[in-house]
DNA sequence: CTTAGGG
DNA sequence: CCCTAAG
């Protein structure tokens, strides 16, 4: 390590390089080569979340320390969190910058290599993260320049609070000092490639490490999704950071090992000899790192990202699987991005509607490599453990305890019932205004604001309802408005008096109508005892009204009591489905579960009245129609019949 | 899909 | 009414 010092110094005369050259501004977007390099950026992420340049003085200390801490115990060392300043609070961001200058964040691909390296790395010495693979570069290559700034995070909540800054947007800094970089990047790659050469056990150039290499990954991933989009409209709340943080650190800790160590070696950060030369990127992509390892480096390196041993003695195999592995570890943290993405993505399509959340648009990259990420993930770690998603309801209830923020409701909910809590929220997300996160078995994820609409079990009436809306609503959000949807499926609820609006498909309207219709008729023909009368009939308009929330409550009417308790009689209880499709055929919204809920509270009205005094039991007690004693006699004839006779079907 | 229960 | 776990 007698290198150290000088490698302070290269690095501080980087950094300062950086800083210096700050002014120059027509970086690398008009460069090709720029493209061509990775450049790491240090960078402070201020209390008020911007991110400024980091200043000499942090740099080196932050260098010396990160040797120091490096020479004094190579193998872990808490490098960061030990040391006040640095730890605090100073963040590397990897960040490509766009030709116009703006920062993009990396690609998955691009994030991978980095990964990739980093892992290299750390597997091996437990060193940093920091080398920068350049073939990814080219390959994601966009005429822009790239550029990425490795982020590190001492605390957690700084890190969140960082990451919600640098959504938040204060990107700039970067930009401006993006001409430093590539010299930067260039010294740094030729530690990488001298790093592979030599044995990885001492990594002495080893170029400044995140934490952890998922937090990289994490970090840059939301970055990509929020940060590319969001920059535009610099303000968004944060709810990203966090939740991204957290399930990165999950998965983290399951998946990827190889990070708690090398973010614990905070070996040089970089160290290159100041007349850096600057090497092609091309070289010291992280397949050449692995290309270079003897296998039983390939072997470590595969222990640490799968946390396994590993016989396998095929070189190729290993760098397979070890790529593979690191991208999976990337991915997970991911997916919630992902998902924001696709929402983004959809939404962005549609317009420019959605300025308040956090939408971005995603950029093809991101989604590409999200999904095949995903996908990789899920046939290769499929150990990891698996946050048990939350039960609909338990979203459903989040959602309603904040105030309902105006959303839009698609096809998608539909679509998306069935799938899992994730894909749920994704999907629901369709347009998402806000988002807020809600904390998942230990992780957080992030939930759009979503009101449900549809509460209730598909109802034939409502289902068709919905649908009608769903597609309406989906025309008008291609056309850009967002909140229309949820004020007019609201409406469409309310009353039948909307259907008109819902143009077309009237016939969801009519079917109610017509329904409602055979409902009163067959009531009022019905009405056996005296039921004519009863209290409810509730006229359609209200059935469905009631807001969002329970659909259509409909109060049951004498006549269907009847019927319910004929049919009980005939085909006995517990045959709801037979109850429904043969007594209650005309009526379409008394599904067989309303036929048997209605009837178990028939039957607790009935031993109620019978127990404390009769006197209340046919009177109506509560707001509920009174029903009459004869009916009541009647079901608790049958239940007791039931209760006796079950045995014998009947 | 239908039931039975709990909320 | 709604939602879910179970046949």
């Amino acid at each position: 390590m007698g290198t150290v010092g000088g490698n302070v110094e290269d690095c501080r005369e980087m950094f300062e390089g950086g800083s210096a050259a700050q002014t120059r501004i027509t970086p690398f977007s008009s460069t090709n080569q720029i493209k061509n390099h990775v450049a790491y950026k240090l960078v402070r992420v201020a209390g008020d979340g911007r991110l400024v340049p980091a200043t000499d003085e942090e740099i080196f200390k932050d260098c010396r320390e990160m040797f120091e801490g490096g020479s004094a115990a190579q193998t872990r060392i808490t490098p960061f969190s030990s040391t006040n300043q640095i730890k605090n609070h100073v963040a590397y961001k990897l960040v490509r910058v766009a030709g116009d200058g703006r920062l993009v964040p990396a690609t998955d691909e691009e994030i991978f290599k980095v990964n990739e390296t980093d892992m290299h790395t750390a597997s091996d010495a437990c060193q940093s993260v920091g080398s920068l693979s350049a073939q990814g570069l080219e390959e994601t290559s966009q005429a822009n320049a790239l550029y990425y700034c490795i982020s590190r995070c001492t605390s957690k909540h700084f890190q969140e609070n960082n990451l919600g800054l640098l959504q938040s947007g204060c990107v700039e800094p970067y930009t401006e000092q993006v001409n430093s970089q590539p010299e930067y990047n260039e010294q740094m790659l030729q530690k990488v490639e001298q790093d592979e050469r030599l044995p990885m056990i001492h990594s002495p150039h080893m170029l400044s490490a995140p934490d952890a290499n998922s937090q990289c990954c994490n970090e840059t991933s939301m970055f990509n999704e929020d940060h590319v989009h969001h920059e535009p409209s610099l303000q968004q709340p944060i709810p990203f950071s966090s939740d991204v943080q957290n399930g990165c650190n999950v998965d983290q800790s399951n998946t990827v090992e190889p990070c708690s160590n090398a973010a614990a070696s905070p070996k040089e950060t970089a160290a290159p000899p100041a007349d850096a030369q600057r090497p092609d990127f091309s070289l010291v992509r992280g397949e050449i790192c692995l290309n270079n390892l003897p296998i039983k480096a390939l072997q470590e390196t595969f222990k640490a990202t799968f946390g396994r041993e590993t016989t396998v003695k095929d070189k190729t195999w290993l760098k397979r699987r070890i790529t593979t592995g690191l991208t999976n570890s990337c991915n997970v943290p991911t997916t919630n991005l992902t998902i924001k993405d696709k929402k983004l993505v959809g939404n962005q399509d549609k317009a420019n509607d959605a300025p308040p959340s956090s939408t971005d648009n995603a950029n093809g990259h991101s989604n590409a490599s999200g999904h095949s990420l995903t996908e990789d993930f899920s046939s290769e770690e499929r150990a990891a453990k698996r946050v048990r998603k939350p039960t609909r309801r338990y979203i459903e209830e989040l959602s309603e305890n904040d105030e309902k923020q105006p959303v839009v409701t698609s096809k998608d909910q539909k679509l998306s019932e069935k799938s899992d809590v994730r894909s749920i929220s994704v999907s629901l997300g369709t347009r998402v205004t806000v988002t807020r996160v809600v904390s998942l078995a230990g992780s957080e994820i992030e939930v759009p604001y979503v009101s449900l609409v549809r509460r209730s079990r598909p109802r034939e009436n409502i289902m068709a309802l919905m649908e009608c809306h769903s597609s309406c609503l989906e025309a008008k959000a291609s056309s850009g408005e967002s909140n229309m949807l949820y004020s007019e499926v609201l409406k469409s609820a309310s009353g039948p008096d909307q259907k008109e609006s819902a143009t077309s498909s009237s016939n969801n309207e009519e079917d109610v109508l017509t329904e409602v219709d055979q409902d009163m008729e067959t009531e009022n023909i019905d009405s056996s005892g005296n039921s004519s009368d009863d209290n409810n009939n509730i006229g359609l308009p209200t059935m469905q009204g009631g807001g969002l929330r329970r659909k259509h409550h409909r109060a049951w009417t004498l006549s269907e009591v009847t019927q319910l308790v004929e049919g009980v009689a005939k085909y006995g209880a517990g045959k709801w489905s037979e109850i429904k499709n043969l007594s209650f055929s005309s009526h379409s919204y008394r599904t067989p579960v309303d036929l048997k809920d209605k009837w178990r509270n028939l039957l607790l009205r009935t031993n109620f009245a019978q127990s404390p005094s009769n006197i209340m039991g046919s009177l109506k007690k509560h707001g509920s129609m009174h029903i009459p004693m004869q009916i009541l006699l009647q079901v608790r004839e049958l239940a007791e019949k039931q209760a006796l006779v079950p045995p014998n079907h009947r």
